[in-house]
This record gives structure tokens, C-alpha cells and sequence, in this order.
DNA sequence: ATGAAAGCGCTAACAT
DNA sequence: ATGTTAGCGCTTTCAT
């Protein structure tokens, strides 16, 4: 007897039409704004959507379409071990990659779908999910070099593009920064400012970036003179950082420099000099790396050798973009230089 | 005359049935584990399934069942100044709930949506893209008690549970902390180790929980003969920690405690009250709130109140997921109890 | 227990 | 420039 309170069906193109008075194609046609539409009938259409409050329905047009009109966001983490990853979605950088993806993607009305790889189980979850038409092609976070993903998505024929350069010879879009330059500007910048016991806190080495962030380092230290860097490898965590910096003071009471491959290691090694009665810059220079949070949460605060992991992250947004529109097209990339930003630290 | 490398299309149900010489709806039975399945039967279609490499099409599930299997992940900023919100998914605070979000709804088989509402536009925009079915429901982050988006969606009959207790008597889903609590926590905390000059950080007043936290902050002083305690009002940024600390310090020289809203503004007072030559926690103990890294990554490590933000978030999903079983089940909520974490600040 | 068949709402030929 | 129509791949009555 009473309206039923339950949710209405929602219109459809069938309903516009009718409201209109035009058939289905026409409407959709607007609606796609495809060409040979009577500017007329075009207002009666827009019209008729508006009063009856109708919206696409996305399913029925990813049918036909085959799009999803939507991307992966893959986040990928170090793997077989089971590790909780508690981690990955936490981490400042994830934050800055997301930041990008979201702002590039949102002006054109899609939006990441996030999925975290961490096991082998989650890895082919990953893969299934996406060849059931969950999204159009995936961007990938993958530093770790062990990282089977690149590979697995490669295969499935799902358009890919990486955040850092998958190793090996594969035929893979990605961005990713000009390390082995961050390094050497790192290592410039402390010799400039007078530094002459240069020492490292690397990063883990299974990770690509951090043998060149070293690389580079190394390389220029030795261009200045200095041809042995005294190196500790951390993990990228700050406790690590602590770690490493403990251990390269007890083995080198006297150095004046020290470049940590991130951030976070970056703010630990500040702590324990400072626990150690160093003062931040005039006893030990300290440069970090990222230009994350970290570096001006810390005090002193990081002077830090920058990744503009926003600016990255939107392009490989639209690298990804690009790819779905001509799938014809082979594999791009695109390196990012990084910068040093002068802060209290060195 | 070769074979076109252009991707073949995946195999549909009709090409399992065939391969397994059933119908489709009979292999449709087995993937969905429906009752009625002669086990011999299933152990062909399985066999088909594994042969075929099929994968069921997401699209077409979705437009007969009106379900999208995903979940959206909503992120609500304060909105009408155009404030470039670059912040937002780069705060700690995010990637936490996105860690517990990601963690309880990944066995399920489903990922979450993310999408940011900061203006009005973007706002329109989510309410648009949930109703066609972009997601079954949405996990709304919205702090700003000004935020429309928790009503906007209410009346899109879009099922939403939202972080933090929207204002009003709104009928919808919520979890959230029982911050009054917490500040109490706080205030006892610091009465108990001896501090008897209490002063506060507090976050900006349009954040219900910054009222609350402040409110049993100052019932608990009060009650331990502290009636009046010197307040300054900070954006929970370490920077405009740092500006409250200053302001408290100059107008109060003999405070002995302070009380930071959240860590990061926690963290920017130990900055400053170390400036000024105050030794923390010996001549100033300082409480921060969350428990986020920033309390880790602070020298002192700070005391903090936890909140157990992942394990909010996670049943923020559950609650979603019960909603979206039984729609007529009324909105539902839960309150978390904070606790305190002791570590060196206080 | 299994099959046949009717759509879900939309786009894209094709026809006019 | 607009209408007609044939599916997209799947679930789900309804028969059997």
C-alpha cells in the first residue's frame, strides 16, 4: 500500500531516451560526445539526463568496451619471507607515488585501484585479478631486483608500467632516477663544503638503486681524492641507519661526511652523532636521500639529495596511459634527474 | 599467413562449457560454488577451467549481480580553499588505515578504490562515480567536521562507514576513538610522574576529536588540582607544533608537561623545547597522540597515546562488508580505547 | 542435478 | 544525423 522504500532502480539509457524522445544510440552518443549530434537534440538529451538523474552504468559499458576504465596501483613488496608488510603502504615514498598517480589520473576521472604483492600468492592474485578486467594495466613499485612481477605481468600481456628499472633486459616501460647522479651530487656537495673523510650508509643491495646511489658516490669521492669509502648497508629504516652510523664511527673516529642512501637511515645516523657528541654539520656532514618527510622532520634538518617521486609517479601514469591508447607502440621510459636540496645537515 | 601475435581473446564461459561438454550455467555452478554439482562434473569443469586458462570477466559479473566487488577507499580533505592537498596521502595517519584496509579485504578478494575528495568538484565527483557502480560502498576518511561528504553519500543511498564520528545524528556507520580518553590518559599520565604545570598542544577546533582530546586533557588536570591549562591551537603539523611549543614557552616559563594533539606536533616540541635548552623529558615531559612513526623517529622517542588505527580501519571494512549483506540492518559503530605507550619523553 | 533461454545496460556496426 | 539491432559474458529463473 505504501511506497516501498527500497532502492529504486537506478535510470537508464533506455529511460533517457524515452524521456527524450530519441532512441538509446543517440543518447549514448551525446553522452560520449561523439560526433553528428544536432546541437538540438543535443540540449533535449542533456535535458532528459538531468531530470531524470541518470548515470552510465559502468559494468554494462566495460562489457562492451573491454575497458575498465580503471588502473592498478601494485604496490610490491621484498617477498618470499613472510614478512608482515605492514610496511609498505606506511612508508612516506609510498605516500609521494600515490600522491602523483592521484592527481594525475583524477582530471580524467579514473581512479587506482591499490593492490599489495607481497607473497607468491598475492603476486598471482595480482595477476588473475587484473586479467579478470579489474583494471586496464597496472603501475608497479617494484625496487626489489628479485622481484618477479614485472615479468609475471609481462607475460599475462597486461600493459606495465614500472617504478625503477625492472633488471634484466625485459621489455618493460618504467621511470626511474638517475641514481648513480645522486649520488656523485651527493659526494660533490661534501667535498665542496670542505668534507674530506667521506663515508656511506648504503642501501640494501638487492635493490638496484642503491648499488648505483653507492656507485656514484664512490665515484666521485675517488675523483676527489679519496679512493676508499669506508661503507656500512643498512635497510633503509631509520634504526638501521643507527646501525650504520654506530659502526662507521667505532671503525672511523674520524670522519667528517657521511651520505646515507635515504632519508630515514639519513635521520638515524643524525641521532646517534649527536649522541655521540658530534655537532650536525660542523663535526659530521650528513646528506640524505629522497627528500622525504624525514628530511625536515629531522634536526638539523636533511639536506638531501631530491627524487621528485610526485612528478615520477605521473608520469608513469601517463606513460601507462599512453600505452593503453596504442598498444602498438613499444616500450618507453624516462629518468629523472635528481637534485640536492641545502638544508642545515651539510 | 603467421600467427597474429594481437592479443587473443581470453576464454569465456561458453569455451569451458564446450571444453568440458556441459552447459554454461552448469559450469557457472561450480565456479560460484553453488549447490546441486555432481562431483564428477565439477572434476571435468575444474579440469576445463585449468585447460582453458579461463578467467570470469568482472564486467559482465558485475552488470548481472549490480555488484562491482570493490570497495572505495575515500580520503576527504578539508575542502573549499583551494589547499593543494599533496598532504593528505602523504600523512602517516593514511597509511596506516590503508594498511588495515588493504590487509582485511585481500583474503577477500577485494581492493579498494582510492579516491580523494578535497573540493566541492572532487566531492560531486566521488558521489557520481560510486553511484555507477565504480564500488558496492565507500570507506570515508573524514576528520573535518564541516565535511558534506558523509551526508552527500547518506543521500546517494551509497553504504558508507566513515573514520571518525561524523557530527549530527546522522544515521551512518562509524568507528572511532574514544579520544576523550585519551587525553585523559595523557593528563594522568604526566600527574603521575610528577609534572604539575600542564600546558597543551591542540589541534585545530573544527576536528572533532582535537575538542575531545583536549577536553579530557583538561577534565583530568582539572581533577588533579590544575584547573587552568595554558592551550595553544596547532594544525597538527610539526611546524605549527613548533610554533605552539614556542608560544606556551614564552608565556608560561615553568611549565613542566605538555600535551601534543598528535605526534607530529609532538615531535616539533621536543625540537624547540630542546633549543631552548630544556632537557626532555627530565626538565619537560612531553605526551604525544597516535602513536604514528613520528614518535619512534623522534629523539626522545616519544610517549604517545596510541590509537590503534589499523585495527580501526579493518573494521571499518568489516562493517561495510556486513552492511552491504544486510542492507536493512540498521548503521552500526564502534569506539576503539586508546592506550598509552611509555618511552622516553615522558 | 543439468540445460535452455532471458536478459543485465551499454556501444558500435549497419542501415536509413 | 538518427534509428535499429546485435551482441559483450555472465547469472538466474524456469523447465526438465
Amino acid at each position: 500500500m505504501s511506497d516501498r522504500p527500497s532502492p529504486r532502480p537506478s535510470p537508464t539509457l533506455e529511460d533517457v531516451a524515452r524521456a527524450a524522445g530519441v532512441s538509446r544510440a543517440t543518447v549514448s552518443r551525446v553522452i560520449n560526445q561523439i560526433r553528428n549530434v544536432d546541437p538540438l537534440i543535443q540540449a533535449v538529451v542533456r535535458q532528459a539526463i538531468e531530470e531524470t538523474g541518470y548515470v552510465p552504468n559502468r559494468a554494462a559499458r566495460s562489457l562492451v568496451t573491454r575497458r575498465a576504465g580503471a588502473v592498478a596501483l601494485v604496490v610490491s613488496g621484498a617477498g618470499e619471507d613472510g614478512d608482515s608488510d605492514e610496511q609498505l603502504l606506511t612508508d612516506p615514498f609510498f605516500g609521494r607515488v600515490a600522491t602523483g598517480v592521484v592527481n594525475f589520473l583524477r582530471p580524467l576521472g579514473i581512479h587506482p585501484v591499490v593492490m599489495l604483492a607481497d607473497s607468491t600468492d598475492s603476486r598471482d592474485q595480482v595477476v588473475a585479478d587484473l586479467r579478470r578486467g579489474t583494471a586496464d594495466g597496472a603501475l608497479l613499485v617494484s625496487t626489489h631486483s628479485a622481484d618477479t612481477l614485472p615479468l609475471d605481468l609481462l607475460e599475462a600481456q597486461l600493459p606495465t608500467v614500472v617504478f625503477a628499472r625492472p633488471p634484466g633486459p625485459q621489455r618493460v616501460s618504467f621511470v626511474d632516477l638517475a641514481h648513480y647522479d645522486g649520488g656523485r651530487i651527493a659526494a660533490e656537495h661534501l667535498v665542496s663544503i670542505g668534507r674530506r673523510f667521506l663515508t656511506a650508509i648504503s642501501g640494501p643491495f638487492d635493490v638496484m638503486a642503491s648499488q648505483e646511489r653507492l656507485a656514484g658516490f664512490r665515484e666521485a669521492a675517488a675523483r676527489h681524492g679519496q679512493p676508499y669509502v669506508p661503507v656500512h648497508v643498512g635497510r633503509f629504516t631509520q634504526e638501521s641507519g643507527e646501525w650504520g652510523m654506530k659502526a662507521l664511527l667505532a671503525e672511523n673516529p674520524k670522519l667528517d661526511a657521511v651520505f646515507a642512501a635515504n632519508d630515514l637511515m639519513g635521520q638515524g645516523a643524525v641521532h646517534v652523532l649527536r649522541e655521540h657528541g658530534k655537532r650536525v654539520p660542523e663535526d659530521v656532514a650528513v646528506v640524505g636521500f629522497d627528500d622525504s618527510s624525514a628530511a625536515t622532520a629531522s634536526r638539523p634538518a636533511l639536506t638531501t639529495v631530491r627524487q621528485p617521486v610526485e612528478d615520477m609517479a605521473a608520469e608513469m601514469a601517463r606513460l601507462l596511459l599512453d600505452h593503453l591508447e596504442r598498444p602498438e607502440a613499444g616500450p618507453s621510459s624516462v629518468i629523472f634527474e635528481p637534485t640536492l636540496v641545502r638544508r642545515q645537515s651539510a
